[in-house]
DNA sequence: TTGAAAGCGTTACCAT
DNA sequence: ATGGTAACGCTTTCAA
């Protein structure tokens, strides 16, 4: 450990502050002083101190991310694109899976340039005496003392319904009404019976399904029950990939034909992964969408740019022919 | 933003570097000085600069965790508890969840005490420039130049197969033979097929079942294949708990009773989950264990403690009624 | 028991 | 274009 740029400046017989700058690739040093440095440093293997760097400079081109226990598995593929961006953006990106008000703690002693928060059960409270800015990726809240970005996901429950009664389907089931209390899911399952009431379309014995989890299996379960019962719809609409993949299975395992038999969309902001038989429609905002704006607005905040304090992305409607359309 | 040692100072009454010690609770600051001075901190709500604080004491208290993209899943649990244990010993944790070469750069430059890297491939050429101490949680490896803290997946399974025939069942399935390449399942599957041969155990049709992953519904699928078959073992094996789920579920679709005409015990080290319908007999090194022995490792790490460069944990049976004897 | 001052590795400003 | 040096906020040694 511990070569520093004195070291450096030593080797290369110049001063250190000349090294500084060569490193931070200012146009002040000229290019074969610049050239040389740069290369001694590789030689010697050299790690800026990013303590020092922060110190002197105010400055730690890190962006400390709050990742709870909660919806580790979910956001995964999340935080990752949003890793690259900000790498993409010469930041560095660090997690803490610490409860919200430790990790913000921690991450105002590292003194990181902002800190993005995962949450789930608005915990604005907790994180109000952060020095550092916070942004979060949560449930939108007009009183939040921060930004934070949020998916439409009434919206994206609206659009299926919409557009599958448009194709002539009267008898629409959705599957995910997650037992207990789950504030993302219960906003989806409203927007599904307030669209379909909208709508005029009758209800019927299996218009919401209940489930334990949004795993594959529950979706197996469900969708098993429903085509063993007398109320099959003609479409389902579905509260996440794991769901659907289930649904899947069961419609394979029961010789129902998709979608000929029946039409299904999921709702899902994850991009679909390949090894679906059948490709699946989905509602949802793209992972990548949500990760611009989340890395974008990070950026912003450091910036101290004008940022509305609320941003609700709007969810798309992919079809693929997992969907069909029904002729009277 | 900023209020620093010497705002403190100036607002007690005394020099700020006495400020320094009653914060680090130095012995050398008399009791009420102490308390008029923490006092005073927590009203300005103080935030010691982690950067200034590594700068001067070559110290920082944290540690960083390389978290890998696959299998995050499966190590969520164990980071948490390890995350717990560190902080018992007052050492905070960060995560970064670049590749393993990339977040060991950052980590350095970081400063931070120690690196824990999870690292299923083996990929310790990267790390090997790392002039912060790196301990590995993964395949052990004799030439590794860092230590390595390894589970005896072999000796877990050896012990549910011998345990199975003791309680006198012959006919043995194991499920969980991943397809593909994957190292830690292989390592099962041999020591599966090397116990059975040494115990004299006829093989039979059904005897290693390979599945796509080692979800739930994998287990189910291969669960059912089984059954419907003309070689039903007296016992199953499983590589994971979630393959045990769905091997559970094909049992009480079927009504096989467990254990009354199948046993089974499922290979897995993190701690069963209250769903189950029938508490499952396992084999597997405890979590708990685990982290105990990273976190002691990382800790000994830093204080340069003599460390055997590999560690291998031992599994342990956990017999319930979901195994039964057989009575000739 | 408290205070003064050096020093950690770097950046950034001012001089040369 | 390069060098000198203060400053960043803190810990730690030495002096008082």
């Amino acid at each position: 450990m511990g070569v520093t740029i004195k070291d450096i400046a030593k080797a290369a017989g110049v001063s250190y502050s000349t090294v500084s700058k060569a490193l931070l690739n200012s146009p002040l040093v000229k290019e074969p002083t610049k050239k040389k440095i740069i290369a001694i440093a590789k030689e010697l293997n050299y790690q800026p101190n990013a303590a020092a760097r922060r110190l002197a400079s105010k400055k730690s081109n890190t962006i400390g991310v709050v990742w709870p226990t909660i919806e580790r598995v979910t956001l995964s593929a999340l935080i990752t694109k949003i890793n690259e961006q900000l790498e993409a953006a010469s930041y560095t990106t660090l997690l803490s899976i610490n409860p919200v008000e430790t990790a913000v703690t921690i991450f105002n002693q590292f003194q990181v340039d902002a800190i993005l928060v995962f949450d789930d059960n608005n915990k604005s409270e907790y994180t109000s005496s952060s020095s550092v800015p916070v942004v979060s990726y949560g449930l939108s809240d007009p009183n939040s003392p921060y930004p934070i970005i949020d998916v439409n996901r009434k919206q994206a429950i609206h659009l299926a319904v919409e557009y599958l009664y448009q194709q002539g389907h009267r008898k629409i089931s959705y599957i995910g009404n997650v037992k207990g209390i789950d504030r993302l899911q219960e906003e989806k399952v409203d927007s599904f019976q307030k669209s379909v009431s909208d709508l005029g379309i009758d209800t019927f014995a299996n218009a919401v399904i209940s489930v334990d989890s949004l795993d594959q299996y529950d979706g197996y379960l469900a969708a098993k029950n429903i085509l063993h019962s007398e109320h099959i719809p003609t479409a389902i609409i579905c509260g996440s990939q794991d769901l659907a993949r289930g649904i899947i299975r069961a419609t394979q395992e029961l010789n129902v034909s998709i979608p000929e038999d029946i039409s299904i969309i999921s709702y899902d902001n994850i991009p679909q992964r390949e090894d679906l038989i059948i490709p699946l429609s989905t509602v949802g905002v793209p992972l990548d969408t949500i990760s611009e704006h989340v890395a974008k607005t990070l950026i912003d905040v450091i910036n101290k740019e004008e940022i509305s304090n609320t941003i609700t992305l709007e969810p798309e409607l992919k079809i693929t022919n997992s969907c069909r359309t029904i002729k009277e």
